[in-house]
Formats: C-alpha cells, sequence, structure tokens
DNA sequence: AGTAGGATAAACT
DNA sequence: GTTTATCCTACTT
C-alpha cells in the first residue's frame, strides 16, 4: 500500500513519527530498491533555527518545501553527500523530514554494488549496517540524488510504502549535525527506532 | 571509544 | 569568500 497524499498532509512531527517502519521504494529499470525507514528528523517551521527554510527563507532550492506535500526535497551537503526529506504539511507552511537511516529490504546487491563496488556476498557486518545507516549513505544505496527533487511520493519511481506492522518502540531525541542552529539544535525532533542497528547515533 | 582532519561543490552572502 | 541537515580514514587512549 502507497502512503496517500493525505499521509504527508500534516505537520512533519507528526509525519516524522510515523514514518518510523514504513518502507521507501526507488524503482530503477523496474528494479527495486527498498528500504525500511528506522530513523527521521522533523525540520518544523521558520521558528526553526536548524532549517533552511528558517526565518522565512525562501529561495529557489527551497520552493518545492513551500509546495503541496509529499514531494521530494533532495539537496547536497558538504559538496558529496545527498540528503532526503519529505515535504509535508500545506502550500506555503514550510515543514519537512529528513530521512536518516533505514535498513535495506529489496535490491541488496544493487546497494552493495553502489556503496562498495562489492558483491553483498563480500560485506563484512560492519559493510552491510553501513549500507544505509545514514542520511548521505542511504542516498548512495537507493540511488537518489538531485535529479530526484521535487518528485512526486504519490507518482511512479520513487515512493514510500506502509510496513510489515513489525512492533517497535519509538526513542525522540535531539537531531544531529546541527550545532550552528543555537537553541534550536537541542529539540527533541529526532525520532528512531530502539535497539535497531541501522539507526545512525544512538 | 574518542578525537581530528580532509574531501568537495552547491548555495548563499 | 563562507558555510554546510556527512562520511571516511587515521591516530590516540
Amino acid at each position: 500500500m502507497r502512503l496517500p497524499r493525505e499521509f504527508y498532509d500534516r505537520d512533519a512531527l507528526s509525519v516524522a513519527r510515523e514514518l518510523l517502519g514504513k518502507v521507501l521504494v526507488h524503482e530503477i529499470d523496474g528494479q527495486k530498491l527498498a528500504m525500511r525507514i528506522v530513523e527521521t528528523e522533523a525540520y518544523v517551521g521558520k521558528e526553526d533555527k536548524a532549517a533552511h527554510f528558517h526565518g522565512g527563507r525562501r529561495t529557489s532550492r527551497l520552493e518545492v518545501i513551500y509546495g503541496a506535500p509529499g514531494f521530494s526535497y533532495v539537496f547536497l551537503v558538504y559538496g558529496m553527500h545527498h540528503c532526503f526529506n519529505v515535504v509535508t504539511s500545506g502550500k506555503d507552511d514550510p515543514q519537512a523530514v529528513l530521512v536518516r537511516a533505514g535498513q535495506p529490504v529489496l535490491g541488496l546487491e544493487a546497494m552493495a554494488q553502489r556503496r562498495y563496488t562489492k558483491t553483498f556476498g563480500e560485506l563484512t557486518g560492519k559493510q552491510i549496517i553501513g549500507l544505509t545507516n545514514g542520511p548521505g549513505k542511504l542516498c548512495q544505496a537507493l540511488d537518489i540524488d538531485r535529479s530526484l527533487n521535487g518528485a512526486d511520493l504519490c507518482g511512479e519511481g520513487l515512493y514510500l510504502e506502509e510496513g510489515e506492522g513489525v512492533d517497535f518502540r519509538i526513542i525522540t531525541t535531539k537531531r544531529v549535525g546541527i550545532d550552528y542552529a543555537e537553541e534550536a539544535k537541542d529539540f527533541p525532533l529526532r525520532f528512531y527506532s530502539e535497539g535497531n542497528a541501522y539507526v545512525s547515533v544512538k
């Protein structure tokens, strides 16, 4: 079951929490790369100094976030890593959820190849975890880059599906990598699946 | 287990 | 010219 537009048409905090356990799918040439989401972060409104759109900043790359919910926002950080976000909330209300980590479900060979240029069987235990345990890593594993910025997640190619009802507890804590964000750096806006090996930072 | 530094380019000032 | 929602490697304890 693909998640409907309404799922995304809410505040980022709710969407971030409920995205845990959902499955992110990227179809390439008929091949499915899929990952169960285990860690997310909410970036919520103009008061949030950690967000690109803080203070109501509205530049060309941010237009998608000011648009309709259920679209992707993909950007490049540190000149080499992509970050995948889901746009939430209504038009002109900038909110988004960063997908920070997941566990591979489908297309493991392709992921191993993209991340390490090795077959899955050649990977060490650490490398298997390293496939998708971070925002930049998961984008490399799932072949997500800026060409997918603005993609409709209710369309074809890149979308999210309902997961398999696995039970887990949600840990709520501070976000990662936003030390510049003054008081916002301590906001409890990161969520992850308790005990999951693929979580980027415990 | 922790700390340090470098890679590397788009976006923004 | 500065900053950056990261990752990897190497070195120290």
